[in-house]
DNA sequence: AATATCACG
DNA sequence: ACGTACGTGATATTT
């Protein structure tokens, strides 16, 4: 039999400061509770030991500090956001069924060793889990101590047993009591012998084992004279600090290792794990509702849907369509293909009207039915309307009349939330868990009367998608976040859809022979490389490059990665002087990245019409922008000469230009704004090039003395400024030594003051909110402003620099292209938008369109926004992406 | 599934 | 004494 036994605060401890702040949306703080799971998780995984519990340590002082007041004393006690979490973790205990110890007077050592010797008392084995080298004393042939430790950011672990303690210490287990009264612990505040460090100790307690031993023979024993001299003095202090170091094995506990064996976990483990919004593990241990809960919840739905229909000629349709056009709104959850609809609407105080479409089923006109329902007369909310947009989009329909998203809300109320699916929000809001979606599961919808579970789902959700809305939209509206949701986010969806539907045209002949020569000119560079290294390997495999540049040809390592030596673009630049092989390694990777991601990646993308559909996700960054996907056609290469090619590829329809605008400086002309930094504001009202600009005030010379190198400098400190850079960071960049950059921030914030005000106010609100926000009133949580780990906090204040400045960018950009799609249709019906990379839109238009177009963009780009400096948009066209850029 | 690298704004 | 810019997504390798 095997007992495995925790140390709870060290592990709480270890999860709190190893995983990154995570609140609730309540603003619980859960990342300690949720590191601990994980962790016990894990030990529980690879031991499977017949008895667990875990020991405590309680907040009143111990016999230690009686015997010793200074005992700890240089212990600061764990911050609130900790201490917070200390229940949490002993609820989850509770529900897992799993016997917490503590006592009165004792550590958690103490009752771990008490344990422990119980255990071999019963013939039992133990297994310690701790973070604490003390408790390795407690080793025995029946006792083993898992030892956690954080290297790297990566939790690992040492499994000591007596032959492991052995082989590092040399000395048998019980003596770490001994070296230790020697040596002390500063961390507990033992002083131990003065001037016996640990090098000392170690090699004295190799030879002797025990203190007793030593002092038995101290005076003829092998050692400096200094030495001798001090361990005589310091006895005393020996055996105090040996007292000090004992952990107790004998604690007045009442335990016996059967009282701890595993028993199966409760049911109170799915509400907690609930409201700890703990999704992940619920799924993962396939966590269900107490089966009372799942009772009641079946009696009230029965209560509340009081009827589902299944309509299924028009006259019925035509029915349902009146009476949704009268309806304040309807709930609308659809099956991705639009094969199925799912209705539901309230009709005088009649709750939970519940109507399931099926076009395999309709005898009528599915596509009139589609029309109507998807008409502006219809108010419908529903989740991800962009995707039913595209859907729409690709039958001919163009779809109107939603007022409400639960994601694009959820979103918009906490934009860092792992994920906006429904079943997730509806945990999150709802407190609730939707079934299974097993209308989701391939062909399960063909005989839904024959799959009742699969109806059943198809409502819950439709439900849920009402129930949100309830939650989420006052939520939204106390957040101030109306104009966000009605005016941008939800205007955008139409916008984006056809942007998906439209597609990039893409010269794919061409895109095909480039990427043939691509793959020429790697074989040989392969070749050669190999011929520099003298043997054959895998030019894709970090390691395998490592073990050749570092180890083989001995050039100077720079940075670690967890498994070896970085190879990365930064490192090899570094040692393209040293070794002929490294700007051949580092010409072939920029040919592979181009080979792989673009001329392979993109050819596998292109649709039979020899156009590229990417996918916007509006709810993917945690500062507004967009995203795009399968394919990313948001980072098409433009730094390199041989990269442009690329860009030179996306091409226009038979007919047509490309043209293409972008926000000139946008982010800079938003921090001289936010930050009413006069100066900054004065150098974009009249600066013809505000990098030069910077550099003139800077450098205090003229701007007409500005050198090319004091300019990119300013530059690199301009978008410094952006990120929240250090000194360091910016030394690394353009490198100079820190020094050097220091002097350049300190020089950039006595020229744009407003800037460094406004970057301490931004902070300092963000640590008091909770949250840094935009001009539009876009918020992101920062709980990292709060935390104690100054790496964490260091960081929040980084995202608390960013994020509004980015994110209002991406608000602007965002009104803009509601406006200019507004205005395409109105004026120019020919046009249509294709992309949009963050500060660039790209638009397809008729060849004698294009400077009207040009124009167009123009005129709609910059009237977003009044900001205190003018907001300006270029836009160029030409025959090809390369070209429209200007 | 995690890691390393590199493409973009 | 730390560890180093913000925000993304795709690919290939390795576990």
């Amino acid at each position: 039999m095997k007992l495995m036994v925790l140390d709870g605060n060290s592990i709480v401890n270890r999860a709190f400061y190893g995983v990154r702040p995570l609140t609730t949306r309540e603003g619980l703080h859960t990342n300690a509770v949720f590191g601990f799971v994980n962790i016990l998780q894990r030990f529980l995984d690879a031991e499977n030991p017949d008895a667990l519990c875990v020991a405590f340590d309680r907040r009143e002082p111990t016999f230690r500090h009686e015997a010793d007041p200074t005992y700890k004393a240089t212990r600061h006690g764990m911050p609130e956001e900790l201490h917070e979490q200390m229940p949490l973790v002993k609820e989850v205990l509770a529900a897992m069924n799993i016997p917490c110890y503590s006592l009165a007077g004792y550590e958690a050592d103490d009752l771990i060793g008490t344990i422990s010797r119980r255990c071999e008392e019963a013939d039992w084995d133990c297994v310690i889990v701790t973070g604490d080298r003390d408790a390795l004393q407690l080793i025995t042939h029946r006792t083993r101590v898992m030892l956690v430790s954080t290297k790297m950011g990566q939790t690992v672990t040492a499994n000591m047993d007596e032959a492991a303690f052995r082989e590092q210490y040399g000395f048998p287990p019980k003596s770490l009591i001994d070296c230790k009264a020697l040596m002390g612990d500063s961390s507990d505040n033992i002083r131990g012998v003065a001037g016996i460090g640990e090098k000392t100790a170690t090699d004295l307690i190799a030879r002797y084992g025990t203190i007793d031993a030593l002092y038995a023979a101290l005076p003829h024993i092998e050692a400096k004279p200094a030495a001798i001299r001090k361990l005589t003095e310091g006895e005393q202090e020996a055996r105090h600090a040996y007292f000090m170091a004992t952990i107790v094995t004998d604690a007045p506990l009442d335990f016996r290792p059967e009282d701890a064996l595993c028993r199966p976990w409760s049911e109170e483990l799915y509400p907690l794990f609930l409201r700890l919004e703990f999704t992940k593990f619920i799924e993962k241990y396939h966590l269900t509702p107490p089966a009372a809960e799942a009772e009641a919840a079946v009696v009230e739905e029965s209560t509340y849907t009081v009827t589902v229909t299944h309509p299924t000629t028009d006259d019925e349709a035509a029915r349902l369509l009146s009476q949704w056009r009268s309806c304040d709104t309807v709930a609308l959850y659809a099956l991705p293909d639009l094969s199925v609809l799912c209705v539901e609407w309230e009709q005088d105080d009649a709750h939970g009207l519940t109507a399931i479409l099926r076009s395999d089923r309709f005898t009528g006109d599915w596509y009139a039915l589609l029309r109507a329902l998807f008409a502006p007369e219809i108010s419908k909310i529903s989740h991800n309307v962009k995707d039913l947009h595209r859907a729409l989009l690709q039958q001919g329909i163009t779809a109107g009349g939603f007022v409400f998203d639960t994601a694009l809300a959820a979103y918009l109320l906490d934009a860092t939330a792992s994920s906006f699916d429904l079943p997730a929000l509806f945990a999150a809001y709802c407190g609730a868990a939707l079934p299974k979606a097993a209308h989701l599961a391939a062909g399960v919808f063909t005989p839904l009367e024959d799959a009742p579970e699969a109806e059943a789902s198809l409502c819950s959700y439709c439900s849920a998608i009402a129930a949100l809305q309830e939650v989420l939209s006052p939520k939204v509206t106390a957040l101030g976040m109306d104009r966000l949701l009605y005016d941008m986010e939800l205007p955008l969806c139409g916008v984006l859809a056809e942007m998906e539907v439209s597609g990039f045209r893409l010269d794919t002949a061409a895109l095909r022979d480039f990427g043939v020569t691509l793959r020429q000119r790697m074989d040989a560079l392969e070749q050669e490389i190999y011929a520099l290294a003298g043997e054959k390997f895998n030019l894709n495999s970090p390691r395998q490059l490592g073990a050749i540049l570092f180890d083989k040809l001995s050039l100077p390592h720079g940075k670690k990665t967890k498994t070896g030596w970085s190879t990365n673009a930064d490192i090899l630049q570094k040692l393209r002087t040293e070794h002929p092989i490294v700007a051949q390694v580092l010409e072939y990777r920029h040919l592979s990245k181009l080979h792989s991601t673009y001329a392979e990646g993109l050819l596998k993308a292109v649709d039979a019409d020899g156009r590229i559909r990417t996918r916007f996700q509006m709810t993917a960054t945690a500062t507004g922008r967009l995203s795009s996907t399968e394919p990313n056609l948001q980072n098409i290469p433009t730094r390199t000469e041989l990269g442009r090619e690329i860009r030179r590829l996306f091409i226009p329809a038979r007919g047509c230009v490309l043209v293409d605008a972008d926000y000139s400086q946008i982010e800079l002309r938003i921090l001289a704004h936010m930050a009413e930094d006069k100066v900054m504001q004065e150098a974009f009202v009249c600066g013809r090039d505000f990098h030069s600009a910077t550099a003139a005030h800077v450098f205090h010379v003229a701007e007409s003395e500005v050198t090319s190198q004091m300019r990119s400098r300013a530059k690199a400190v301009n978008f410094g400024i952006i990120y929240g850079m250090s000194p360091f960071s910016l030394s690394q960049d353009i490198e100079v030594p820190v020094a050097e950059a220091r002097d350049y921030m300190d020089r950039y914030f006595s020229t744009y003051q407003g800037v460094r005000d406004y970057m301490e106010q931004v902070v300092a609100q963000g640590r008091e909110q909770g949250f840094v926000s935009t001009l539009y009133g876009r918020r992101r949580p920062l709980p990292e402003l709060r935390s104690s780990n100054h790496i964490q906090r260091a960081f929040g204040e980084r995202v608390a620099l960013n994020m509004p400045i980015q994110g209002t960018a991406a608000d602007v950009m965002k009104l803009a292209m509601v406006r200019v799609h507004r205005a395409l249709k109105d004026e120019r019906p020919a046009a249509r938008l294709l992309m949009q990379v963050h500060d660039e839109l790209i638009v397809e238009c008729p060849k004698a369109e294009a400077e009207a177009v040009a124009a167009l963009l123009r005129r709609e780009m910059e009237a977003v926004a009044q900001l205190r400096v003018p907001l300006v948009a270029e836009a160029h066209w030409g025959n090809d992406w390369l070209s429209a850029k200007g």
